[in-house]
DNA sequence: ATTGACTCCGTACCAACGTACGGACCCTAT
DNA sequence: ATAGGGTCCGTACGTTGGTACGGAGTCAAT
């Protein structure tokens, strides 16, 4: 099996290839120590990895915050309690972000629902979506 | 009662004087024409606005994409379906967001509780949270 | 009427996140 | 063996979303 390059990988994961070598400054991905000295070759996860990253930043997480998210894994036991707390820190902060895309969602239907039946009102309600 | 001015606005909703000023040059917030000349003064919903613009914003919408959301309102007939139809897609926009979180969400639950039972698994699972 | 806090505007600067460039090197097929 | 395409690296450039600066005007209180 041919080892994967940077522009398999970049075509895969649709992005371009400076992209991926973006990342890799970034440390979001890595490839191991190549025995073909000089071409980069990845693991076939790494494909996966940038579409994660993709979407998560369209969710809004930086890529520091994806740098944690794609860095949380069950570890020996030393290290549990805090894979645990920062696990469940992650998921405070995406319970959070759901109930605000809620809010904002309710309104638009609202507003949606208003606008079926033609009511013309002249007032702005997406401000209703503010906690 | 003395008109809103804008470091008013910028200490109710928490952000910088120049923070107001760069969303008004993007056109997210305005003043009305003032009667007291040289000075801004800003309608009550404005702290409002912003605040909604910085939720709106850490949820992964770009300044654009908040003008729109903020453009949407119940208009006279004509424009009617267009609207609707601008909510409507949004409202899909954002129950993508809220699935893609709640894969993220699934993930990282799992992980927290294999570390409360010190499994020691090496792999990263949050590449799960991928469609 | 002067002081101090606030506002005006334009412009410059900054960090995050890429995106493009250019000259050199490598690999595969003809 | 050479041509075309892919890759290497460093560096420069671009966009989005602010943030800071500086000199001038304004307002309210003393």
């Amino acid at each position: 099996m041919a080892p994967t390059t940077i522009g398999q990988v970049a075509r895969q994961a649709g992005v371009g290839v400076e992209t991926v070598r973006f990342y890799e400054r970034k440390g979001l991905v890595t490839q191991p120590k190549s025995p073909r000295a000089g071409y980069r070759h990845y693991p076939d996860d790494v494909v996966a990895r940038i579409r994660f990253i993709r979407h998560a930043k369209d969710l809004g997480f930086s890529l520091s915050e994806i740098g944690d998210l794609l860095s949380l894994r069950a570890h020996p036991r030393s290290s549990c309690a805090s894979v645990k707390r920062r696990a469940d820190e992650k998921i405070a902060d995406i319970d959070e972000r759901v109930r605000r895309l809620r809010r904002i969602r309710g309104t638009l239907k609202k507003l949606a629902a208003a606008c079926a039946q033609r009511e013309t009102s002249a007032e702005c309600p997406i401000l209703e979506a503010l906690e």
